[in-house]
RNA sequence: GUGGCCGUAGUUCAGUUGGCAGAACACCAGGUUGUGGUCCUGGGAGUCGCGGGUUCAAAUCCCGUCGGCCACCCCA
């Protein structure tokens, strides 16, 4: 044998006996997307660079060291795979003039994979897809409450119990800069007692020593102030409003003052769902209002907001849970012959019952009947067709019920509605 | 980038003090010349991750390397 080629480390693939499940949760998730009327969007994998880094912020994990950069043959241009799925999105809406007028608003979802340089482990690859939607042109905090449903929503369709949901806010920018800046005046006084990493997040990205696991961190951080001191008059309304909203709605929450997520384009209100059965990385899916974010890329102020939710963690959540999802399946038809001229006579018969839309295959090899029906029984065939020479001679086939064990001679026209 | 555990048949694993590479399940065939699931019999299947070293002899001991899993960091 030659040299084997392995998929490449942090890469799964998704194998027939796998891909039902995907089906199911991607059907799910369009189903609910759909429902609340958001429309598919796709952007390609890979976008310019400079995207990535304007957009999700110079300042974060996943673009100082998680991105997969390279230049192509020849081009100039350095591009990145994708980390995440907003920022493509927001890029699409501005260079089709999608939110290009004022007052515009769009509302889109989509379903692909993302990239992230990283050691794997349980729940965390180097490929991962997701299912997001995003909404733009809505300040208000209905629209965030309306993103956060359609989330939870599309976990309770598939199943998915035992989840968490925590909001936080960071306020607008100007509250964030304020935040910021009497988080590093709590902290810097503690510098030598923090975490080598988050000596080095002080001056650069301070929130997110809020939510590191270090003990040290944790203990440094406590009586912290809490960042709903620092919100303006209108972000303190605005979240007030979001939980008020989410009451009725009769969601479950919890206001988790540390949450701060990844990226730097979010502004007030952000969230994230967690789920038991998913090992250290417990996070199923999260999200946020980027208010400032369409600007800072080019296009007109334009509020947004939307979330990301991670479909491998969620099937490795449900599969804990031991939950079925919904998946689909066709009835099967198998047919079995016994002698050549009845293995020609069942391709033609299986050519047919195809154009008819039935599920229907056979082995091509001149097996057994028996070898013959231990695959039909192997494949979850629901019938099978058995034609030997006396059933050429009647012109006839048999038909088996596989679950009953029932058998009856019917004409080979007769087999779609005897099914 | 750091740490811990682990690499033997398609799969799950056993392999004693260094002494002929095994079991179960799966697969294939037969028992039944035309009938699955249960049962019985037989069969095929291995670069013991890879490379080097020690030894009369290495799956086993040593060194290196690659890979996997889990955790840290961070996130979906």
């Amino acid at each position: 044998m030659a040299q084997q080629i392995q998929a490449p480390r942090g890469t799964a693939d998704i194998l027939p006996a796998e891909s039902p499940k995907w089906q199911a949760i991607e059907r799910i998730a369009r189903e609910v997307a759909e429902l609340y009327h958001y429309s598919e969007i796709r952007t390609p994998i890979y976008e310019d660079t400079a995207l990535f880094h304007r957009g999700v912020g110079e300042t974060t994990d996943i673009v100082q060291k998680e991105t997969f950069t390279f230049k192509p043959r020849n081009d100039s241009d350095s591009i990145t795979l994708r980390p995440e799925g907003t920022a493509g999105v927001v890029r699409a809406a501005i260079e089709s003039s999608l939110i290009a007028q004022e007052g515009a608003r769009l509302k889109v979802y989509y379903i692909g994979p993302n990239f992230r340089y990283e050691r794997p482990q349980k729940g965390r690859l180097r490929i991962h897809h997701q299912f997001g939607v995003e909404a733009f042109g809505v300040a208000e905090p209905e629209q965030d409450v309306e993103c956060i449903l359609l989330q939870l929503e599309f976990y309770r369709r598939s199943g998915l119990r035992d989840l968490s949901l925590r909001v936080n806010s960071l306020g607008d920018r100007e509250s964030k800069q304020k935040y910021r800046d009497v988080l590093v005046e709590f902290l810097t006084p503690k510098k030598d007692k923090l975490s080598e990493e988050s000596q080095r997040r002080l001056g650069e990205n301070p929130l997110r020593i809020l939510d590191s696991k270090d003990p040290r961190d944790q203990e440094a951080c406590a009586g912290a102030p809490s960042a709903a001191d620092s919100l303006s008059a209108r972000s303190r309304d605005h979240f007030d409003r979001v939980q008020h909203l989410l009451t009725e709605a009769g969601a479950t929450f919890r206001v988790d003052g540390t949450l701060v997520r990844g990226f730097d384009y979010y502004t007030d209100t952000l969230w994230e769902v967690t789920a038991g059965g998913l090992g250290a990385q417990n996070a199923v899916g999260g999200g946020g209002r980027y208010d400032n974010l369409v600007e800072s890329l080019g296009g007109r102020p334009t509020p947004g907001v939307g979330f990301g939710s991670g479909l491998e963690r969620l099937l490795l959540a449900l599969e804990s849970q031991q939950v079925a999802l919904p998946v689909q399946r066709r009835k099967l038809v198998w047919l079995v012959a016994i002698g050549d001229a009845a293995r020609q006579h069942n391709y033609r018969l299986l050519a047919r019952l195809r154009q008819q839309g039935i599920c229907a295959d056979m082995d091509p090899s001149p097996r057994s009947p028996k070898s013959q029906f231990k695959v039909a029984d192997r494949e979850k065939a629901d019938y099978v067709i058995v034609v030997g020479d006396s059933e050429l001679a009647a012109g006839q086939v048999k038909l088996k019920n596989m679950a009953t064990g029932e058998e009856k001679t019917v004409a080979p026209e007769q087999v779609a509605g005897s099914l």
